[in-house]
RNA sequence: GCGGGUGUGGCGGAACGGUAGACGCCGGGGACUUAAAAUCCCCUGUCCUUUGGACGUCCGGGUUCGAGUCCCGGCACCCGCACCA
């Protein structure tokens, strides 16, 4: 090297800024949609804006970074962009709490975050950056969402929201904790709103048949969708009422028709309603059943609880009635909100019929001489694949399941009171929010004409900036002169929607946005077809399911209305881990108070107060959050370790898709291969002689492995490969070869440590930029090693190794085994019954 | 409650059904140094008295010449449940 010192340290506080300004001088990272080379769109999820970057972003963008610098070194052209999630809650919780403007505070947030952002080094493409906070943004998307409801996907219907009466406000579920108002502490009520919905049950179907194509998608991420859409096949039947009306039940299980005990309906069913009318013990208790959260969790842990009703229900085939509840545990939005209860073969209707000491009779039994075979304390659920027949059902007695259920579905549809009907579980997705801090609802209230699309000419619909949090409800309702306008079809005096979109409506469709940025469109869709689908996908498992299902919707929608020409956004996705850390605290004052680690003093097994030196207990690795105080900044430790540091500490040890626990010691381990590795690259010769067949061969298989774990998204694993690349390159002597596997190393390193790379790639005299710089090559012919090791067993226990030819024969490999002293040792007298052999693997001796 | 996942040394993890523990961290010992830092070398799953052996991948069963890996049944923890993003 000429102008280092071998032993000078690589020093991150200038070499990051340096070539950090040196891409942003020569727009590296810039996208060219005419670039003649093949296309790469790596998208991470973009951030909400909250104010500081979280070590978990940074895991999640270096991920998306090492595979956007990895592409490009194989000669594609990529767009890597970023954004901003920028509308939602905490802006507006923020203006209440400290009385900021949730604009002013959102756009603070994003310049500190981007600066963040900056400092780690990302390949990103700045040029294409959005936050859907900007009209700019959201203009573009009220168009799209009046395009929608040209196409008749866009609906309004009445919905129930939680309710603060106290507050004068619509609650998010997470708001609501144990019935009350996080902030008013008034219980919660259930109110019913118009509100808007986007159809996309019309495309469930389609969605759910996509998934079979989503073949880099995760097999569990497709699972959750699938069982989220919900498609099952039954009977829609109805039960002729004791008062004469008639009530419509859906039942995934027809078979098992003859264990139904009683009929369960939704406390706001119109039967419900109706027996309410004349009975306040019925009214009361449906109003009990509207106390507490509305979510799906909180309804099926709860209590189950029924009243009944004195309606009978007369069974289609024994004609006998059965007694009609209302039961908490009946969901109004599934089916027809009302069920035929089967307690012997579903858990619910068990726990139901066992408090209300309701019959519990056993219909599907292992075989029909089961049929007196009493139910063990639960209930079975008797799945169709494990032989299960009906029992104690008349004409279905020792039919399977499904032909039980084929023969039931039959005799309903020809006697005209049932038939099978497929049901979704998916329900429309409700986009309306009572809030100010989101994209408006493009639409007029006129009392002459009813709701009127705003023209497009006069998008976008922007929010008032004059907007007051002291006062508790919405601002857009509030606000003095803003939803005051005119109808644009009679001109006469109107209001406009004061409701706004849903901030899933934003990520549904901002990875258009990136990829092409007119002023008049939302996008071109030349453009748009260049790059889309986006190739890799990454963000967090906790959007497997809703993020990704709008997003899959939006796009499947945009092609119906032939706005794009393709349906699925995301070809490949990833799913990646939390960081977490381990948690310190002590009781004071009776309860527990949390440390952050930098108030902490680590020892190997203890940790104490760095303030007053008293012992605090470990907890165990949580994922970090502000509460537990169990966080690590960022900033602060780019700014101990270096930018380079902290990407490798990300992609080392923990495979992406886990749980990363953050360790001082770790990064510390991380900081110091830093120093190693320039300490490697320092010892870089170009004029050095000689071979090294050994080190050249470990150089192509780690080239080759390297490559192929970055495209696997095993970072952790390409991670130890370098590990083992430095150690055989220290190790070596100094030849042409080592050189050769030292600069190999740079390259290798390029998209994992960018810094310390184009920092050394420069010092060795390199020229350009190692972020243009190609991939090296590989020779397939050196990959291969010519002698194995083969494993030597007895009855399936290791008792020897031997090395052997690759791809030596069986005889061979046998006589080898045989010819072991160790092995005749265990084998003893017992004659030799089976010899296994597993080519260049091992051998198995059965005695 | 329902749906989905995870479980391997002191710690993070590696391992086409085929040598369990690659690689890293921690720890121990040594070298260099007046000393320290930095760096380098060696050791490091548990147990048994050794050359050597036994036991070991959350627990209990099973399939197989051979199971961390496949099957059945549990346990623990994590994610989602439609207005958090």
């Amino acid at each position: 090297m000429t102008d280092t010192q071998p032993d000078a340290r690589f020093d991150p506080g200038q070499a990051d800024a340096r070539w950090q300004r040196a891409w942003d001088e020569a727009g590296t990272f810039t996208a060219d949609s005419n670039s003649p080379r093949p296309k790469s769109y790596v998208l991470e999820m973009f951030p909400y804006p909250s104010g500081r970057i979280h070590i978990g972003h940074v895991r999640n963008y270096t991920m998306g970074d090492v595979l956007a610098r990895y592409k490009r070194m194989q000669g594609f052209e990529v767009l890597h962009p970023m954004g901003w999630d920028a509308f939602g809650m905490p802006a507006e919780n923020a203006a209440m709490e400290k009385g900021v403007h949730p604009g002013g505070w959102t756009r603070q947030n994003i310049a500190a975050m981007k600066a963040q952002l900056k400092r780690i080094g990302f390949a990103l493409d700045w040029s294409r950056e959005i936050a859907t906070c900007d009209p700019e943004y959201y203009g573009h998307e009220q168009a799209l969402f009046l395009d929608l409801y040209e196409a008749g996907l866009v609906y309004r219907r009445q919905s129930e929201v939680n309710w603060d009466p106290v507050d004068m406000t619509v609650l998010a579920n997470e708001q609501v904790i144990d019935g009350r108002g996080w902030r008013s502490g008034a219980m919660v009520e259930r109110r019913k709103l118009d509100q808007w919905f986007l159809k996309i049950t019309d495309f469930a179907e389609e969605l759910l048949d996509g998934l079979g194509k989503l073949e880099s998608w995760p097999e569990r991420v497709r699972l959750m969708q699938e069982n989220w859409i919900g498609k099952s096949t039954g009977l829609e039947f109805r039960f002729e009422l004791s008062n004469g009306e008639r009530l419509p039940v859906y039942t995934t299980r027809p078979d098992t028709i003859f264990g139904a005990s009683f009929v369960a309906v939704a406390p706001d069913h119109p039967v419900a309603q109706g027996v309410a009318m004349n009975n306040c013990d019925a009214a009361k208790f449906i109003e009990l059943c509207k106390r507490g959260g509305t979510t799906a969790a909180e309804l099926e842990t709860a209590e189950k609880l029924g009243f009944d009703t004195g309606i009978g229900a007369r069974h289609p085939f024994t004609g006998e009635y059965l007694p009609v509840f209302i039961a908490n545990f009946v969901l109004m939005d599934y089916g027809t909100g009302a069920i035929m209860a089967v307690p012997g073969h579903d858990q619910r209707d068990y726990d139901f019929a066992s408090k209300y000491g309701l019959p519990i009779p056993r219909v599907i039994a292992g075989s029909i001489e089961q049929a007196g075979l009493p139910l063990a304390g639960e209930a079975e659920p008797g799945a169709k694949d494990d032989g299960g027949v009906c029992v104690n059902s008349q004409f279905l007695d020792g039919m399977r399941v499904d032909d039980a259920k084929a023969m039931v579905i039959a005799r309903a549809e020809n006697e005209g009171w049932g038939e099978g009907k497929t049901v979704w579980r998916l329900r429309d997705w409700g986009v309306s929010r009572q809030r100010y801090w989101g994209t408006p609802i493009p639409f007029i209230h006129c009392p002459a004409c009813g709701v009127v699309p705003v023209p497009k000419d006069q998008l976008p619909v922007t929010l008032p900036e004059d907007v007051s949090f002291e006062v508790p409800g919405n601002p857009l309702l509030r606000h003095p002169t803003w939803k005051h306008t005119q109808c644009p079809q009679c001109g006469s005096k109107a209001e406009r929607e004061t409701d706004t979109l849903d901030t899933f409506v934003d990520s549904s469709w901002y990875f258009l946005r990136f990829a092409s940025q007119p002023a008049d469109r939302p996008f071109d869709p030349e453009e748009v077809a260049k790059w889309l689908p986006v190739e890799q996908y990454i963000g967090g498992i906790e959007h497997a399911i809703l993020h990704l299902l709008y997003a899959r919707f939006w796009t499947r929608a945009l092609q119906r209305i032939g706005k794009i020409d393709f349906a699925e956004p995301f070809a490949s996705l990833f799913t990646q881990g939390m960081v977490t850390h381990e948690t310190y605290s002590r009781r004071e004052d009776g309860r527990e108070v949390f440390y952050s680690p930098d108030e902490v003093e680590r020892r190997s097994e203890s940790a104490v107060l760095a303030a007053d030196g008293a012992p605090l207990e470990i907890g165990r690795v949580i994922k970090m959050s502000k509460s537990k105080k169990n966080v690590v900044d960022p900033d602060d430790i780019i700014e101990r370790f270096g930018a380079d540091a902290v990407r490798w500490f990300m992609l080392s040890d923990s495979p992406p898709e886990r749980d990363l626990p953050w360790s001082e010691s770790g990064i510390e381990g991380c900081a110091r291969f830093t120093q190693r590795l320039w300490r490697l690259f320092g010892q870089y010769d170009a004029d050095a002689q000689g071979r090294d067949q050994a080190l050249t061969r470990k150089m192509h298989q780690t080239i080759a492995a390297v490559a192929a774990d970055i495209e696997a998204l095993s970072f952790n694993k390409a991670v130890a490969r370098i590990y083992e690349l430095t150690s055989a390159a220290e190790k070596a002597a100094p030849t042409a070869a080592r050189s050769e596997a030292i600069a190999a190393l740079m390259l290798l390193c390029a998209p994992m440590m960018p810094h310390l790379a184009e920092e050394a790639w420069h010092a060795n005299g390199f020229e350009g930029l190692i972020a243009d710089a190609p991939w090296p090559e590989f020779d397939p012919a050196l990959l291969v090693e010519d002698e194995v090791t083969i494993a030597v067993q007895h009855m399936g226990k290791l008792r020897d190794t031997v090395t052997a030819r690759k791809g030596a024969s069986k005889d061979e490999l046998e006589a080898l085994a045989l010819a072991s002293e160790k092995v005749r040792r265990s084998l003893g007298d017992a004659p030799v019954r089976k010899i296994i052999v597993v080519p260049d693997r091992l051998v198995n001796i059965v005695s």
